[in-house]
DNA sequence: GCGCGACGAGACACTGTGTCTCGTACGCTA
DNA sequence: TAGCGTACGAGACACAGTGTCTCGTCGCGC
């Protein structure tokens, strides 16, 4: 049984296939949702139809692959600030301040990113469920060492905070960024 | 001149039409945005298709006035709430719980909420600005009379508590919303 | 009752989909 | 370097849904 995925095949099916999403992305961008076809992801990507189709099944395959390699590195630098220093709450700060920023910096795509969240549903699901699990693990170290409220599970203010910080991407500034930063932190200390 | 739009002929025209709404929401909710087409819209409402292009030209302006629909019945619930009695703190409350209650009701729509905004946009942004002003407005009030903070711009902390309740819809409980609704105004609080 | 206009049904051209076949070009192996 | 195998591009095809149009029918309004 010969080998049939030598290394440099595989690497022209990786450079294809970025090819593709890289497509994708640039027209979704300049022509909204509805003005990508696989026809257009096709031409865009210098690629025949029927090889697109050996690719990626249907569009909503495209988009959410394109979506997975967006978050793959968002999950990772998110990771690296849970890994920091200091105390759960400073660390909390420094991962909510990173979601808030991300969310503000990807805030150019969120048309694709609701289309993604329209139909590709699960992995979608799954990946934002990374993200909370992180936040609300650091929320309860933060409420057993006193830092932050315990009156409220930490899954309901992971929960909290997500949605309180996707509005970075309707923010002007970065300060204004930081201010929501704040805002959202304040929801989580202990009450009077 | 004959008068054609006698009041039993609009009368009619109305009942289609909400007959259209109805059935694409039923749609929305039965097959998903996937399985909605202006041919099973016209189906479901029981009249041709060409009928139904003679009341809405494509299906997009189908979901969006749908959508307005649901919005107008929103806007007049919280605006009553708005206009209670009690301090601007205490009506602040009130108008973010209608809204998280809200939110968190209408959240097996959110499928058709996202299709709406990824095309409609221009009214769907109209429309939450204009919660956005009543939200501001309340802030502002309670900022002034000491009640809430005063070191961030009103639109912020408007923008900031629309977004943390709709965190409503991923919660299970309708206590779970009642403590989002604290711990949202606990962000709001003047700092120590 | 009669006329005007809305209606349902269906035909039509068009776009995009997903599958298939064919001849070609290129990388891998001998 | 020669061949073999595989992925490729191009194009044909049936199928879905769209948006427009026509035609015959029905019913409200004068």
């Amino acid at each position: 049984m010969p080998r049939l995925w030598t290394a440099t095949v595989e690497g022209h099916r990786r450079e294809v296939r970025d090819a593709v999403l890289d497509a994708a992305a640039a027209l979704v961008g300049r022509h909204g949702l509805r003005g990508v076809t696989m026809s257009r992801v096709a031409e865009e990507a210098g690629i025949g139809r029927a090889t697109l189709y050996r690719y990626f099944p249907d569009l909503e395959s495209v988009l959410h692959a394109w979506h997975e390699r967006q978050v793959a590195s968002h999950l990772a630098e998110l990771a690296s600030l849970r890994a920091g220093a200091g105390s759960a709450g400073e660390r909390l700060r420094a991962v909510l301040a990173g979601y808030a920023r991300l969310s503000r910096a990807s805030r150019g795509h969120r048309e694709s990113e609701l289309a993604v969240r329209l139909h590709g549903g699960q992995d979608v699901v799954r990946a934002t469920g990374h993200v909370h699990g992180m936040v609300a693990e650091l929320v309860e170290a933060g409420a057993r060492s006193g830092e932050l409220r315990g009156d409220v599970p930490a899954g309901e203010l992971a929960t909290y905070c997500l949605h309180a910080l996707a509005a970075a991407g309707d923010l002007p500034s970065e300060t204004a960024v930081h201010r929501l930063v704040d805002v959202t932190l304040a929801g989580l200390r202990p009450g009077t």
